[in-house]
DNA sequence: CAATGTGAAGTACTTCACAGCC
DNA sequence: GGCTGTGAAGTACTTCACATTG
């Protein structure tokens, strides 16, 4: 019942913490359906995991349920929100405005009240000056004193796969230590810096591989 | 050195499908930089993954490789790529016309060979009539009868997330068997149905809370 | 008594280490 | 000599089963 959360044990496995982005999505929904309460078993199938993996994920975190009962919806979406470090603003940048990066400004500013773009770069000069969702298109050159002036940690590239490297090595220069990379290309990066690849076609080949194995051919 | 790749073993991790599709990725680069061979060790930091995973992910689906030499990029693309089942066109349709589904369009007629899409949808009869890339924007009433004529497994949400559940109905309906899914929702779909999630949230919930932990608080 | 939280058991995936081959 | 392919060893994650608690 404290107001923070701090993890229990060292270790948190990556899956748990990528899982805790469907139980945060399912909550929001049952949270709009007007349901208080929910027990693991629920939450879990609706999420398409076991009961006892959710009640382990939440327990690297603290102890958010009531035995006998469940779990409170708004309470547990503040735990989880407070425990994955989103309960503050994040500032991001954006460098590539074709389809995807509008796209993407735009979903970010309809589903994640945690993040927002702050401004919005491209390496072709043709695109600079142009006006996007209100924002103004600025060359990369300005990237530094964007991420200085706005205390930015984390960029998401959009642009083509020619110039994602490119647009990494800006980020990078800058100061940038985390990466949402949508271009199709594998980044070069120091150590310090984390990236994470948003790939669909893993997505794609999975379900086809999945379809041609199954075999209903 | 024969024409088909048969899995020499039963089961095939998950994880070992979703590596696929970078070592791929990597390899095309290598490929376009005129590399002929290239062994594990290179192959597998350019992935970031360990030599042993990618002998091991290979080996799943054969012997592709020449002992003391390496595996020949052309012909280990081409491996890969029969291996997958991406050897041949796999027909989609799309569902829900906004920015993301734009880009996806896009998207998938630059980047991927193996996939096509054939016709996209609206849940919204205010869009359904207009043009998107040459295509004509239909009502998901017509879904069945596309799915049948042209043997589409393969459904595309990219719709807003409250009209995500009955994009997803209108495709079950239809006959369609996996579905690759934008929307921020848990889709309910019978076991038949196979559904890949993709989840950009995901990714950045992952990088933040890696940026509050590995603390530099 | 229903449902959590959690060690212990089980499973899936990764890495090691080296025999086999080019 | 260098690099693959692969059992065996190791690690990470998941599920079980049940003591614990409101």
């Amino acid at each position: 019942m404290s107001e923070t959360y701090e993890p229990k044990s060292k270790h948190i496995p990556q899956a748990t913490i990528k899982r805790l982005s469907t139980y945060l999505q399912v909550l929001k929904n049952l949270d709009r359906d007007k349901v208080e309460v929910v027990s693991s078993n629920p939450l879990a199938e609706a999420c398409g995991v076991q009961g006892s993996q959710v009640r382990k994920d939440l327990a690297y975190f603290g102890e958010f349920g009531i035995r006998g009962v469940g779990y409170q919806v708004k309470s547990l979406m503040q735990s989880i929100t407070s425990s994955l470090g989103i309960d503050h603003e994040w500032p991001m940048l954006l460098i590539g405005v074709g389809n995807l990066g509008r796209a993407m400004i735009n979903h970010v500013s309809r589903h994640a009240s945690a993040f927002s773009i702050k401004a919005i770069f491209d390496c072709d000069p043709f695109k600079i000056g142009d006006s996007v969702y209100g924002y103004e298109v600025l060359s990369p050159s300005e990237i530094p004193q964007c991420v200085e002036k706005m205390h930015i940690d984390i960029g998401i590239i959009t642009s083509r796969p020619e110039r994602a490297q490119t647009a990494c090595d800006h980020l990078v220069h800058a100061g940038i230590t985390a990466i949402l990379n949508f271009a199709p290309v594998r980044l070069k990066v120091p150590d310090s810096v984390r990236v994470e690849y948003v790939d669909f076609f893993r997505n794609l080949y999975s379900l086809v591989f999945n379809l041609s194995q199954g075999g209903k051919s």
